[in-house]
RNA sequence: CGGGGCGUAGCGCAGCCCGGUUAGCGCGCCUGCUUCGGGAGCAGGAGGUCGAGAGUUCAAAUCUCUCCGCCCCGACCA
């Protein structure tokens, strides 16, 4: 050790009575000295105390600038929550609202997430809102199980075709201790292998088609309108939080109809639902229609889906309702016996939606401070920071607040006053716009005198003083004010951003450029939309039910069409 | 699975090129006092097997190899 101190000491790269603390090069100096400094041939201060000039170490090694976590702020003072730019890196602000939000963590198990209070708050709210309205159209909720025996999977021909690639498959069901190089460790036991494997559930049709053969004889019992909220499991190679993770939570409906008509009826009426939900509750403007034969979902006969566009212009299919028509019935071998003795197959839909709506909900509406919820399906609708300088003060104040708080609890849901004190208000006004709280409601002792709050809307930051008095109404206004601006938002900044395109060269020029929707005659073939995708990576996102049928020519290959499609570089 | 980037305290980073002191800094955290209407100040303090494992060496955050994880771009897909 004390050879080692001497040859530091005397290293010739080392000038004498050079600080310890300092780096042996904060600077090079020799030939080309002072590199750093801004005037040649001024003499940098020498670092007044411990820390190291900033570009003492990136001069020598230059490094990807990376994220900062919380930071000074150069005009704002101290502990600015860092989140990127939507301009400067898209897909870094999203994982940085995630996590400035604390909506999600990443897990121990690669491509799968730990969803956080705040972000199960949001998924709670969505089963509370479509489990009713299943409900109110005659749903009922069942469950079945996560593991799914590995032939079923192989019934359906297109079904395995979709889906054999991403499974997950338990193949024991015991775990036996061993010790290797003193190590204790634990493997699967090799004498409990299965007879049969399962495969995890990547979605349900199998093991619930299996289940209706049982309960399906005759037309009195149908239609059978099941939902069930599980989660699935799928083996992706690449996720995202949210948008795409091995394994997510969703729920699915699977029903069964006596005809085609009715089990079209149903497929439409879902999606209807599903339209509903995005525009009216999220706030998010979609697309309803259906999708190529390529897009289709394994097994369907039809898949419709719902696509909204995200702010960096991409699009994101957040909802689909399949018309199975009679496929899974005829694999699994559903019959039923109609009123006049003829035994017929049974007519199917499935229907889903996923924790990947909450993906798309932050992408259509946060900005670059942070999350933005739409009132109707945030889980804290307002939040009340009461400011007090001491302990009367403070007393008061909360009291005050906790009154307004049980009061508007009464008519807008989920109110939080945050009475922590070991922080200053400013603080909190940062935090709860990070979080994406639609309303902050502010109190402080001038307020109280004055019998008032100031009211302030997260996505526009307007402020607003309100009397006690009419509070509960102005908040019941403000927050359905923001709603709809949201959602008028949303809608114009799609309508900016699609295009009616009708030549290639427009075409790519948009797709290479901003991108958007671009909505384009295709002339129905298959390989032409697969070579579109390759040359540009554009898929068509669907082929909307409301659309301009008027013929022209495919925009790639120049054949007859029967009307426009979406296209759109997709999630 | 290919190409690239990265892994050091809860978060963000410096240190690595050229091995050597007790591994630092900012924010956050804890304690106390003063503060509190847009991200508070001062003082004190806690917190690290430097992603994991092997190797080279008297000595490894630093050099070598292997593995793991994360991010970006492809391939794949809802």
């Amino acid at each position: 050790m004390t050879a080692g101190l001497t040859a530091a000491t005397s290293s010739p790269s080392r000038p004498p009575n050079w600080p310890a603390w300092l780096p042996r090069r904060p600077w090079s100096w020799g030939p080309g000295a002072w590199r750093c400094s801004p005037e040649p041939g001024l003499v940098p201060p020498i670092v007044p105390a411990r820390g190291f000039p900033p570009c003492a170490g990136r001069a020598i090694f230059p490094r990807r600038p990376r994220r900062r976590g919380f930071h000074t702020h150069p005009e704002r003072g101290i502990g600015m929550a860092d989140i990127a730019k939507r301009a400067d890196d898209y897909s870094r602000w999203y994982q940085d609202v995630i996590a400035a939000a604390e909506l999600a963590d990443n897990s121990p198990v690669r491509g799968c997430m730990v969803i956080r209070p705040n972000g199960y708050a949001i998924w709670e709210n969505i089963q509370k809102i479509l489990d009713a309205k299943f409900k109110e159209l005659g749903h009922v909720n069942a469950y079945f199980p996560l593991l799914i025996p590995k032939s079923f999977l192989a019934r359906e021909a297109q079904h395995v075709e979709g889906f054999a690639k991403e499974c997950a498959i338990v193949t024991h069901h015991r775990l036996k201790q061993v010790t290797v190089n003193g190590k204790t460790t634990v493997v699967p036991d090799p004498d409990s292998k299965l007879e049969e494997e399962y495969v995890i559930r990547p979605t349900s049709e199998t093991v619930i088609w299996d289940m209706y053969r049982k309960w399906i004889q005759s037309y009195r019992d149908l239609p059978i309108l099941i939902n069930q909220w599980a989660n699935v499991m799928r083996w992706e190679m690449r996720t995202r939080m949210f948008l795409r993770t091995t394994e997510f939570l969703w729920q699915e409906g699977h029903t069964a109809h006596a005809t085609a008509a009715e089990g079209r009826a149903e497929t439409l009426q879902m999606l209807e639902v599903y339209r509903w939900f995005a525009e009216e509750i999220l706030a998010m403007p979609v697309i309803t229609g259906i999708k190529t034969a390529n897009e289709r979902f394994a097994g369907a006969v039809e898949t419709f889906s719902i696509e909204a566009m995200m702010q960096d212009c991409k699009a994101l299919q957040a909802g689909t309702s399949h018309d199975l028509g009679q496929n899974f019935a005829k694999a699994f071998d559903v019959k039923y016996q109609d009123a006049e003795g003829k035994v017929e197959y049974v007519w199917a839909t499935s229907w889903g939606m996923s924790t990947r709506i909450i993906g798309a909900l932050i992408m259509t509406h946060s900005d670059d401070d942070g999350l933005v919820l739409p009132p109707r399906i945030a889980g804290t609708k307002a939040v009340i920071v009461p400011i007090w300088k001491n302990a009367e003060e403070m007393e008061q104040v909360c009291a005050a607040a906790e009154g307004l708080a049980a009061q508007l609890r009464a008519t807008v849901g989920n109110v939080h006053v945050d009475k922590r004190d070991n922080m200053r208000p400013g603080w909190k006004y940062a935090e709860w716009e990070r979080k994406g709280v639609p309303l902050r409601i502010e109190l402080g002792p001038r307020d109280l005198a004055g019998q008032q709050v100031m009211m302030v809307a997260r996505h526009d930051r307007k402020k607003e003083a309100v009397g006690f008095q009419q509070l509960a109404e102005v908040v019941t206004n403000e927050l359905a004010r923001i709603q709809q601006d949201l959602f008028d938002r949303a809608v114009q900044r799609r309508r900016e951003n699609t295009h009616i395109i009708d030549s290639w060269d427009a075409f790519t020029q948009l797709f290479d450029g901003p991108g958007g929707f671009a909505e384009c005659h295709w002339c129905g073939d298959g390989d032409c939309e697969k070579a579109v995708q390759e040359k540009t990576k554009v898929t068509i996102r669907n082929l909307p039910l409301q659309r301009d049928e008027t013929p022209g020519a495919c925009v790639h290959c120049g054949k007859p069409s029967i009307g426009r499609v979406v296209f759109a570089q997709s999630y």
